[in-house]
DNA sequence: TATACCGGGCTCTGCCATCCCG
DNA sequence: CGGGATGGCAGAGCCCGGTATA
């Protein structure tokens, strides 16, 4: 990588030096192909792409502290570009609170950053403004992501969305949530966002609901990621949810607008193979489909659990004496990180408690509740 | 007073595919 | 044909405490 920089500045050099003594006539692609082969053996094929950079832009991209490299891998025809506002962007940026580091890192993953003019910048950070309230926090949504800030030039689509959300009764700090935790809502384009709600509206009717303005606002503050993810992906979850727990229309309902929602933005195919994985875990285990579709239905967040994590928790208690009923009573007792929960059965062991007799409740509590109850029961 | 029930708070990017336009 | 704009995808949990209830 260092090469590659330093056959770019040789070549620039060179290139100065034949501006000013016109010693040589050779093209300023020649000439870096020269260069190129003398120092490194480049194939045609890499010089012929390299050739078609803007060398000057590479250069200043360097001495900005740019990854050219991860830069070029991202986003290669940024590099050509004859017009690129990358000083525009550091001074703007910097302005905003932002260090010289922080710019490169942005333009090393985000190249197409650069291609983003000073008056457009301006624009869109007054929108977001208008919801983020301080300049930190939307670096801080830049560091995250900084692709979520830069991949649209469309800063009237992104004023659509502020009103669409807003028409939906969704309050300005529903918005700053959203904005500030799943950036990319605002840079779909308006009609795709539009497109879900009214996915969403159509599942509240046909489930036989009433109030599907309010069923809708509950689903998007409930879980803030549904807007970023297909149609087709959310559907999948709400059709797979009610066949596979064999659910009526208003149970559906009823999961969709609690809990349910949390779920509704995993990767379809994780959820199905989490659901088989719970069932091939504990129908051995003498478990009934019923019971095991009321253990998924009192806390659907288990779909979450990787079947590795699953398999960890429920072996965790099984080792410890816990009966399969007893996991089956208290799904919530799933919630705790595996670490916790190793670490409450061991202190609990220590001092004799009995898990079969007294239930595993404590496991799931907070910590401060937790270490009350332990220290009345040493 | 202890436990159960329940809802809420945190929390999502970086890559690839496709379309469209000049 | 290349590049910009946009859509879609895989991936993956834990903790807290208010209030009802027994």
């Amino acid at each position: 990588m260092a090469a590659r920089g330093l056959v770019q500045s040789m070549a620039t050099l060179l290139l100065k030096s034949v501006r000013c003594s016109c010693l040589l006539r050779l093209s300023e692609p020649t000439l870096l192909n020269t260069v190129a082969c003398r120092f490194l053996s480049w194939t045609p094929r890499s010089i012929k792409r390299l050739s078609k950079e803007n060398i000057g832009l590479v250069n200043n991209l360097v001495n900005l502290g740019v990854d050219v490299q991860s830069a070029r891998k991202r986003q290669p025809g940024v590099l050509k570009k004859m017009i690129t506002h990358e000083d525009g962007l550091i001074g703007f940026l910097q302005a905003k609170g932002a260090s010289k580091d922080f710019v490169a890192g942005i333009i090393s993953r985000y190249p197409r950053s650069i291609t983003r003019t000073v008056e457009h910048l301006e624009k869109k950070w007054e929108i977001w403004h208008g919801i983020l309230k301080s300049d930190s926090e939307i670096l801080k949504v830049l560091e995250r992501s900084p692709e979520a800030f830069f991949r649209s030039s469309n800063n009237a689509n992104l004023e659509k969305n502020v009103t669409f959300l807003s028409s939906l009764g969704l309050t300005p700090s529903d918005l700053a949530r959203l904005l500030a935790k799943a950036p990319r809502t605002f840079s779909n384009r308006m009609e795709l966002n539009q497109q879900m709600v009214d996915y969403l509206h159509d599942v509240h009717v046909s489930l036989g609901g009433e109030n599907a303005e309010e069923f809708v606002k509950l689903i998007l503050t409930q879980n803030i990621f549904v807007l970023i993810q297909s149609v087709k992906r959310v559907k999948a979850n709400i059709e797979f949810l009610q066949t596979s727990l064999r659910l009526s229309d208003k149970e559906l309902l009823n999961l969709l607008q609690g809990i349910g929602a949390d779920i509704l933005d995993l990767c379809h195919e994780y959820i199905k193979r989490n659901f088989r994985h719970i069932q091939l875990k504990l129908l051995p285990l003498g478990c009934t489909d019923d019971q095991i579709n009321s253990f998924i239905l009192r806390y659907p967040a288990m779909l979450y659990l990787s079947p590795k994590n699953f398999t960890n928790k429920i072996d965790c208690l099984l080792k410890t004496g816990v009966e399969v009923e007893q996991i089956l009573e208290r799904p919530r007792v799933l919630d705790v990180s595996i670490s916790t929960m190793a670490s409450r059965i061991a202190r609990l062991h220590q001092i004799g408690y009995n898990f079969q007799s007294f239930g595993v409740g404590l496991l799931d509590l907070s910590k401060t509740r937790f270490e009350v109850k332990f220290e009345k029961l040493q």
